[in-house]
DNA sequence: GTCTATACAAGGATAGAC
DNA sequence: GTCTATCCTTGTATAGAC
């Protein structure tokens, strides 16, 4: 009895291993290809694991492209919980432009399919996603609003201000192509976003009255 | 001889209508759903017509596809010819923010088309496109390093300033089901653009040491 | 010049062997 | 629990009728 489940375990340690490799291999796939344009058996060949073994684990491609974009949503939104009202404007900002860019060098693929499923209308985003978007957003908001109530801030307005930074970050991942052809006397990647940070950080807050806590930095 | 091309002319109308129409179809699927996402059929049932007829016009998707990028192609690469050394940095810079605002206004689906293809790693962009780009690209930088220079800005990278641009703007196309879920008390999408310019002109300009000419237009 | 009918391949998903 | 073999649908593309 514990001898048949000894052998049969380490099977259980397979699935784990297989389902976290497929996952990493949809993702990697669903980035370059979209979802239309990614089939089952390229992930599977790409991953080495035969074709029905990819629909063994996750059932459908729907459901497949729904766990990855699942854990890309979790990452968004861990990402999300910052910016409080007491810290000053300037620390604040700096600090999630900082954070949002990081994302973005970290995790390039998840960027682009999260944005890709943006652009063609979300059809896969569950309702609760943008329930909890427009809650954050709201709060954030006021919180740029009441800053700029005390005049700690210009009086931009708020949301699109979160609008900039989202879209400004953003672009360092998904249009990687673009950014390394036009950048191409940088010696790395990582030297691209050394500029990215410092720039945005001056010019974003700048526009807000405010100043670059790592202006010299 | 005259007769006949009379009675087989009439159809050249029809295959330019066609034409446009087929185009105009797959530029919207396209958009909604991704190369991949999009088969010929969908394309042919959007515009009524006949399957094979789209073949027929197209040759293969491959073709319609390029003929599709190719326009939007060719609309990017007339907005670019702006900005000169002689005007006032505030000046050009709030009207190339403007005219890239408008861009995304009037041509969302052409927006979403050429982001997915940067996003993918633009398989289908030929060479004489980035070589355009890049061209373009470094006589800007050197135009806006010059008024740097003059003590006419603060001194930004001038690079990663116009990728500032290039993001904030077609962020309002291309996430335009997120902008107006978060914008939902706006009257109109037209507002949120209004808004839109108004906020970038702003922050942008004020971040690089300058006054947006519009400040209470 | 236009469209119907069809060939042929690829993709998603299932049944059942191992 | 894993994988081979297969079914069925969909998709691209062509041949040939109108």
């Amino acid at each position: 009895m514990i001898e048949e489940s000894i052998t049969k375990e380490p099977i259980g340690n397979t699935r784990l291993r297989n389902q976290s490799l497929i996952l990493a291999t949809a993702e990697s796939l669903f980035a370059r290809h979209g979802y239309g344009g990614t089939s089952i058996k390229m992930i599977a060949d790409n991953a080495a694991l035969p074709k029905a073994n990819v629909v063994y684990y996750f059932e459908t491609k729907q459901k497949l492209y729904q766990s990855v974009l699942g854990r890309i949503v979790k990452l968004w939104e861990d990402v999300l919980e910052n910016i409080s009202a007491d810290s000053e404007p300037a620390d604040a900002l700096s600090r999630y432009i900082s954070e949002k860019l990081e994302l973005s060098r970290l995790y390039p693929r998840a960027s682009k399919i999260f944005s890709s499923e943006i652009i063609q209308g979300a059809p896969h985003l569950e309702d609760s996603f943008w329930v909890e978007l427009k809650t954050w957003t709201e709060s954030r908001v006021q919180i740029i609003q009441s800053w700029i109530d005390r005049g700690k801030m210009l009086p931009v307005d708020p949301k699109h201000l979160l609008f900039l930074i989202w879209s400004s970050t953003q672009h360092y991942a998904d249009f990687e192509v673009q950014i390394s052809k036009l950048t191409s006397e940088e010696k790395s990647i990582d030297d691209v976003y050394v500029k990215a940070e410092q720039n945005l950080c001056r010019i974003i807050l700048g526009g807000c009255g405010l100043t670059c806590p790592k202006q010299n930095g």
